[in-house]
DNA sequence: TCATGACGTTTACAGATGTAATCTATAAAT
DNA sequence: ATTTATAGATTACATCTGTAAACGTCATGA
C-alpha cells in the first residue's frame, strides 16, 4: 500500500479543492482559493502545489503547456489520519470525550442533531 | 486576555501531562511519558519543557534545585483552538459530518452511546 | 518580429519542529 | 575533599512550513 504522505496545514487547503473538483489546472486551484481566502498569493499556492506533487499527494498530467492536478492520497485515508492524530493528541484518543466537546461547544441544526442520533442508534447493537 | 501559544504536536503529549497533574517535576513529567510511550528520551522532553516555558504555556517555580511546572495555558483554551483548527482543516469546518465520520469509524459503548444521545436531545430545543 | 504576459521551475529564507548531545553547576556519595 | 551522578542551560542540526520572489520559456498580441 503507498503511504500516505502528511499534509500540513495549509496544504489541507488546497487538497480539499483538488479532491472536491480533478481534474483541475493550477489557474482554478488558485481561482478557489482566493474565493474562500483573499489573501493567498498565487505564487505561494504554486509552491505548494509542487510540494504536495513532490510529496506524492498529488500528480499531474499536462494538458499542452498546463497542468491538471489530480490526487493520488485518497481524501478518506488523509482523513482517516488526521482524524485519529487529532484525537490522539488532543483528547488522549478518547473518543467520546471529543464528541461531547464538539456537541456542548457548536451548533447543531435539529435536523443534524436526529441524524447523529440515527447514527448512534444504528451503532447501538 | 493572554494569547494561546501554539502547542505542536509532541508537545501536547507534555502539555496533557502537565494539565493532569500539576506542579510536577521534569523526571516525574519524563516518567509519565515514557511510561506511555518508551521511545520518549528524557534529553528531548527537557528541550520541549523548555520550549513551552519560552512559549508561554508552562511556568514553574524553583523548588530547591528543581522546577515545579505548572500550566499557564488553559486546557480548555488549547483544546477549543486545536479542535477548531482540526475541524476546519480537515472537514472545512462542517461538524456534521465530522461527528458522523467518528461515530462511523470508531467503536464507542453502549453507555457512550447513550450519553452522547443525551447530550445531542439537550440540544434539541 | 518583438515585447508581454502567463505558466511552470528554481531559489530564498526565517521560524517551527523533532530529536538530541554537550556544557555547567551542584548535590550526593565515597 | 574529590569524584560522580543529576538537573538544568546551551548548542546543534536536518526537516518541514509558510511565504514568496526571481528566472526561464513559450504563446500571443501589437
Amino acid at each position: 500500500m503507498p503511504k500516505i504522505p502528511r499534509i500540513s496545514e495549509v496544504e489541507w487547503e488546497i487538497m480539499r479543492v483538488i479532491w472536491e473538483r480533478s481534474p483541475i489546472s493550477a489557474s482554478e486551484i488558485i481561482d478557489a482559493l482566493v474565493a474562500s481566502d483573499a489573501s493567498w498569493h498565487p505564487k505561494t499556492a504554486k509552491t505548494l502545489l509542487n510540494r504536495l506533487v513532490k510529496k506524492g499527494a498529488l500528480g499531474f498530467s499536462k494538458e499542452g503547456r498546463l497542468y491538471l492536478y489530480r490526487p493520488l492520497a485518497a481524501e478518506k485515508d488523509c482523513v482517516d489520519i488526521a482524524s485519529a492524530s487529532f484525537l490522539d493528541r488532543v483528547f488522549g484518543g478518547s473518543l467520546e470525550p471529543m464528541l461531547a466537546h464538539f456537541v456542548e461547544h457548536r451548533k447543531l441544526s435539529r435536523k443534524q442533531i436526529d441524524e447523529l442520533k440515527r447514527l448512534l442508534s444504528g451503532k447501538e447493537k
